[in-house]
DNA sequence: GTGAAAGCGCTAACAA
DNA sequence: TTGTTAGCGCTTTCAC
């Protein structure tokens, strides 16, 4: 059992103080000779000495740690998004800390109270509520937050999220240019979650003074989505689908498959593709790709740059935008 | 600024000393009179206090932490892995510190030097390295670790992994079964990896008394992969590919469909389906599926008992059996 | 240019 | 059954 080393050890060993053992670990070398600010070097490096984060913490009261609440850590979107917030972190002093929601709300508020605990100096959060109240917890403390993907309304943290709106203002002309008379979109339950919403209400706006009938089946919350979707299919005029998220879509597929209804023949497809998998299907499905290692990291990135530089964080959205991949399924 | 309420405001509030506080907030309640602790419990629910962790981190040496370190962070393995992780922990006070190395050998270093720093209580390691040497600062340590996926040889630490080796035996005699009389193995870089290179081994053994010829393609390490692939499968007799992850999976297919080189007329194909996406594909691809969240389950039940209840770790390798899917691909 | 000493919020002997 | 006291490893004020 490697008895831990401690500043007292180094400042004995380099006769010097603790004091300025500590001046010189959080690099304060204004008022310090060479000499002696090799010797602590020195000493460091021979003992392999690593300061004690707790203690650290407990005097300064920041951990150096950025606390992150994702809504549901299993699936690839998540993942990249993780990928790019530890990107940017990678040549900081900070530490992540992840808590997964696991897409229960109670869970998520646990989850912040932990963080909290924890002294984390900010927390970037993919929210699982749009009330603002689930998260009064946070803005009493006056942590510094981030939002991720979604956001919560009335606007209290800045966010970074995809172009969602925007994206299905494209989708509609697309559309109308395809001829399609119909739009059924398919998602999981869509109030609360910003993302869908506005996914949802861009098509919806965009196509409300046409003709083009908007319908949306959520199947998390209707047990007989399959058969609503085979009906609505079924009548005699020109539909499309519009798959919400990566997983919605791919459940599509698998139906379509089943059923053996045919697209772009018996009906148009177009989804949000969150696990780069479309390119390896037949006959190829068009697709909106988002960019969530590119969210991680600017949220990372805005995060950091306040509690570095104490950079006020942004008010607005940033819209991080995704690309349209066309093939021919609509 | 919410000032934080201290161990001292509750023991003044409640008229006891925080000696009696904390006995309370460690649940020694063995002599303690129930009016001392309903009064500790309303006043610390009153003030909605939550003790400070790294101030009983610092006094404890116990971080109530446990550290991860995964080769890649954003991939559906990994994510499914921490979410088994995840689940293990979710009724326990210990929390997760996550770090990702990039497959990179030296960020993997410097991440469980962090770890230490954190005062991590366990270790779970999804190691990127097969010498002992990356990992003595761990032994030196007397810390419990975990391995899971993969594991480092000679055997240092527990670990939880598919039945790698077993699942490859199963293959062979498919194999063979099918009157194949050629493997090709295609792999990300096998060297050092042990489940890589079980899967290997198990398919070479099985076959080494047979007249089936076993040939590895390693497409990180062979600029030319896809060439040689194809002049092997040119040759006239009947090949198998055997894709030895997702990843490497989707490639062959992405390749080859475009050379429009059909299974399995052309040639069988078998591989690791990381992403549950196999049954999206025509024509079907036969698979072999693994249990990351029961693996992660497993590694961090094993590491929770040795922490809370000084459970010995088990020496040895402990196997979750992954499952083949046949399709029509082979 | 450097050090002594107090204290961050908690736990654990030891004492009562 | 409860309290006094020292101290975990560090930072910071103030003094020299």
């Amino acid at each position: 059992m490697n008895k831990k080393i401690t500043i007292n050890e180094i400042a004995k060993s380099a006769n010097v103080s603790k004091t300025t053992v500590s001046r010189f670990l959080n690099k304060k070398y204004e008022n310090m000779s060479e000499a002696t600010k090799t010797k602590i070097e020195e000493t460091i490096k021979s003992y392999g000495y690593q300061p004690n984060r707790q203690a650290q913490t407990l005097k300064t009261n920041s951990s150096l740690t950025i606390g992150i609440s994702v809504a549901d850590l299993s699936n690839l979107y998540t993942s990249r998004l993780l990928k790019g917030i530890s990107q940017a972190v990678l040549d900081t002093n900070y530490q992540l800390l992840i808590m997964d929601a696991d897409n229960h709300i109670e869970r998520e508020l646990s989850n912040l109270q932990m963080l909290l605990n924890e002294n984390v100096d900010g927390i970037i959060l993919q929210p699982l509520s749009h009330l603002p109240a689930q998260y009064q917890l946070l803005t009493e403390r006056n942590l510094p937050v981030i939002q991720v993907d979604r956001y919560v309304e009335p606007f209290t943290f800045p966010a970074v999220v995809s172009d969602n709106f925007q994206k299905s203002l494209e989708i509609a002309d697309l559309i109308q240019a395809k001829s399609y008379e119909q739009v059924i979109v398919i998602a999981n339950k869509i109030s609360g979650i910003s993302s869908r919403m506005n996914r949802f209400d861009g098509l919806s706006n965009a196509l409300f003074d046409t003709s083009i009938a908007v319908t949306l089946i959520e199947i998390d919350l209707d047990d007989a989505w399959q058969t609503h979707l085979t009906s609505l299919i079924q009548k005699n005029i020109r539909s499309a689908i519009f798959a919400l998220n990566g997983q919605v879509l791919w459940e599509v597929v698998r139906y379509l498959q089943t059923k053996h209804i045919q697209y772009p023949d018996d009906v148009g497809l177009i989804g949000y593709d969150d696990d780069n998998f479309a390119d390896l299907i037949q006959p190829g499905i068009s697709v909106i790709k988002q960019e969530p290692l590119q969210i991680g990291q600017s949220a990372a990135d805005q995060l950091l740059s306040n509690l570095q530089n104490n950079a006020p964080l942004s008010i607005e959205n940033m819209r991080i935008p995704a690309t349209i991949e066309l093939r021919e399924s609509i």
